[in-house]
DNA sequence: TATTAGATAGAACGGTTGATCTACTGTCAA
DNA sequence: TTGACAGTAGATCAACCGTTCTATCTAATA
């Protein structure tokens, strides 16, 4: 049989879903009861719930998930942009997708010294950086101000896809990120 | 001197200033102590703190808003649409910005019974009417598409301002729907 | 074998949550 | 004057919150 992950794996999975399916306000006790792990592990671990949800949004994803999307459709500039959208199509469209953690997160812990805010940042500033870096090498001509574009897009649609998911923002979306690319210099 | 509003209005004032600045798991205590009313009130004019924080999400500006920004920019189409973005540069770097309090109820709320969500969606739903029938008066050859992208540079203007206001979203917003007013039919 | 660190179980802490209850106060009309 | 009604004040409820605690067990190390 397969090895059974240690405690502060099981507490950063069991977190992870729960944050996800019943917002950063779920209980400690239900995420103890989801990981079977003693109440102990967790403050000895993060210190207490705070350092569990930040680390729960470190340690998600983040853009590597972005970088594979693109790698997967290949070479082509353009396409590979486009690719982010229909994922997005994809992701807001199923019956799982409950609205963007991050965004979530942000809106929802209003007290500013919570250290899940620097985590947000901290990830949203490499998904500028990872979009500003593609259309670089496209010959963007500003290339910082069409990544802050497409993390409005992005935002937008995940924001948005909650409400309304029938309007497909994530197609729409995709159509204003053509917009963007077909800008050329000069 | 001035007439004191009653009991509803105090509580739907207090109610509607506190689940903004510190979200909607505020506590019924201090909703009851800032709007200085009795604790049945509350119950008895609107049966529960969810019912609360619906009717206030139901009276909330609503479209009025848009529309009022849209009207004070005079009657060229382009400069109506592109008004609002440059409303929400304003409001996006006001220190008291806290992000938009239906993306904030919609993703905090998590059950999916909450009377709030409906109130959310009726007045994204408006929103949408409004902005696609400005659209039908400009000529533009998909109203609705083009409402949804708008919605979709709006709502992801709103989110990502939240986390990166020196991004400045809502000018990266403002030259994406510059691009989506210059589509002309044929 | 003795020691130590990590994990476990579970009671208990003080505080807060939303909600219900009784009792009292003021106002206005019949 | 009486009755009805809305609002007030405050006690009370069970449930839950995040946290801390003691005590026990296990496994690896020295």
């Amino acid at each position: 049989m397969t090895t059974r992950p240690g405690p502060r794996e099981r507490l950063l999975d069991a977190a992870r879903d729960l944050t996800y399916t019943q917002g950063v306000h779920v209980g400690v006790d239900a995420i103890l009861k989801q990981a079977d792990v003693a109440r102990r592990s967790l403050y000895q671990h993060f210190g207490g719930k705070d350092g569990l949800v930040a680390e729960v949004l470190r340690t998600t994803a983040r853009e590597e998930r972005y970088r594979r999307v693109m790698d997967g459709a290949g070479d082509d500039p353009r396409e590979r942009v486009l690719a982010i959208f229909d994922e997005l199509e994809r992701v807001t469209t199923r019956p799982s997708f409950h609205g963007c953690r991050y965004t979530a997160a942000e809106l929802t812990l209003t007290d500013p010294a919570h250290p899940a805010h620097a985590e947000i940042r901290t990830y949203k500033d490499g998904l500028h950086r990872l979009f500003a870096d593609e259309l670089t090498r496209n010959g963007h001509p500003d290339p910082s101000l069409g990544a802050d574009q497409l993390l409005v897009l992005v935002d937008g649609t995940l924001a948005h896809a909650v409400t309304r998911p029938d309007a497909h923002p994530a197609l729409a979306a995709r159509a204003m990120a053509e917009l963007i690319l077909d800008r050329r210099p000069g």
